[in-house]
DNA sequence: GTCTATACGAAGATAGAC
DNA sequence: GTCTATCTTCGTATAGAC
C-alpha cells in the first residue's frame, strides 16, 4: 500500500485510460468490459476486482474526468463572486462552456478522449448513467443555474432552466464530437486558428451568449 | 400483394412498431432483436426475414419515421419559395424544428416514440448510423441549409454551417428527450399551456432563432 | 410467400479457484 | 490480484410448417 505502483495499480490506471477512450469512441452500452481488459492488457476479471462492475468502471472514469472541470469551474465562479460583484450572464456563460471545451487539453495524454467521453455519457438515454453523471456534476452546476436566474431577473425561472439545459446539451454535442458531424461540414475556407485557439469553441460560446440574450 | 392485410402484413407493421419504441428508449445499441420480437409477439427470425439484418431494421424504422417529416418539410419550404419570395430565416428556422417536434402529434399510435427515437439515433456515435442517416435526411435538410445560407449573407459559410448544426443537434436532444432531464427541472410554475401547444418546443424554437439572430 | 422452431458461433459478465 | 470456467445472451442462419 505504501506506494502502489506495483503492477497493480499500473493496471488499475490502465483501464481507467482504456475505458474512458473506448466508453468515449463507442458508447458506454457498446463498450464491453472484453474490449477494454484486452486493450488494456489485463484480465477480463480484473475490472470487477477494482471496480465492482461495469458501471461502477463508468462511475470511476466519470469521477476522475469531472473533478478538474468541477474545480476549474469552482474556482471561476469564485472569481465572478469575489468582492461581492454580480456576475454578467456573459462571463457565466463563457465560463462554464470554456470549462468543459477546454478540457481537450487539460490533460496530459488521452487529451481529446476525455471530452468525448464526457459529452457522450451526457447523452446516454439510460436513468441509470444519467443520475450517475448528476450525482457527479450537480454541486457546481447547480450554484450556475442559481447564479444566472439571480443574474436574469426578467426571465421566469422556467426559462433561464431551459437555457440553462440548452448550455449543457451543446457542450455535451460539442464534447461528444456530435456536433461535428450532425450536418455536412462546409469545406474550411482557410481560416482555422493558427495556434491553441478553437474555432469551433469560439462559436459555441457566441451561440450559447445569443441564447441567454433573447428576451 | 393484393392488400397484404394477413396476419403477415401485421407482423412487419408490429416489429416496425416495437422497434421504433425500443431504440428510442434504450438506443439502438443496447437493444436487442429478442427483445424487439417478443415484444412484438413475432419469432426472431422474423426480423431477418423482413429486414434482412439488424440494420436492416433500423433502417426500415427510419425511413418510416423521416417520410412525413421530410414531406412536411418539403411542402413548408416550397411554401415560404412560393412567388420567388426571399424567406426570411425566422420562418426557416421555425418552420424546420416545428416539422420535427410536431412529429409527437402526427402519428396515430406511439406518438412520443417516434420523436424520442429519431432523436436518439441522431445521437448514436456509430459512424454507420450516422451515415444511415444523413442518407436519409441529406436531401432536404442540405436545401434548408443552402436557403440559410442565402438569407444570411453577412456570414461565412461556415458560420451559418455551425448554427444550422446547433439547431439539429438541439431538435435532437429536445426529441430524444434528453434535453428535458439534462439538469434538474424547475418545477412547473402552472404556466403550462392548455391545449396543444407545446411551451418547450416554443422555447426551443425561440433558442434557435436568437443563435441565428447573432452578429 | 410468411413465419416459426431451433441451432450455431461469438462475445458478454460474473463467480470462484488459485 | 489473476486466471479459468460457466452461464447467459447476442446476431444470424437453416429447415420446414402453414
Amino acid at each position: 500500500m505504501e506506494k502502489g505502483v506495483s503492477a497493480s495499480a499500473g493496471t488499475k490506471k490502465r483501464i481507467l485510460d482504456v475505458a474512458e477512450r473506448l466508453f468515449g469512441e463507442r458508447g458506454y452500452a457498446a463498450t464491453s468490459l472484453r474490449a477494454v481488459t484486452v486493450a488494456a492488457g489485463a484480465n477480463v476479471a480484473a475490472v470487477n476486482y477494482h471496480f465492482g462492475s461495469k458501471e461502477g468502471l463508468l462511475r470511476a472514469v466519470v469521477d476522475r474526468a469531472m473533478g478538474p472541470v468541477n474545480e476549474a469551474r469552482q474556482r471561476l465562479l469564485e472569481g465572478l463572486l469575489a468582492d461581492g460583484r454580480k456576475p454578467e450572464v456573459a462571463d457565466l456563460v463563457e465560463g462554464f462552456v470554456r470549462t468543459g471545451a477546454d478540457l481537450t487539453r487539460s490533460r496530459d495524454d488521452g487529451a481529446a478522449s476525455v471530452a468525448r467521453f464526457l459529452g457522450r455519457v451526457m447523452c446516454e438515454p439510460d436513468p441509470e448513467i444519467r443520475r450517475l453523471f448528476a450525482d457527479e456534476v450537480g454541486g457546481v452546476e447547480g450554484r450556475y443555474l442559481a447564479e444566472l436566474t439571480r443574474a436574469l431577473p426578467a426571465l421566469s425561472a422556467a426559462e433561464v432552466a431551459f437555457r440553462y439545459r440548452v448550455m449543457i446539451g451543446l457542450l455535451a454535442l460539442h464534447q461528444a464530437g456530435a456536433l461535428a458531424d450532425l450536418a455536412p461540414r462546409v469545406v474550411d475556407d482557410g481560416s482555422a486558428s493558427p495556434d491553441g485557439t478553437d474555432e469551433e469553441t469560439e462559436r459555441l460560446v457566441a451561440a450559447v451568449q445569443a441564447v441567454f440574450r433573447a428576451p
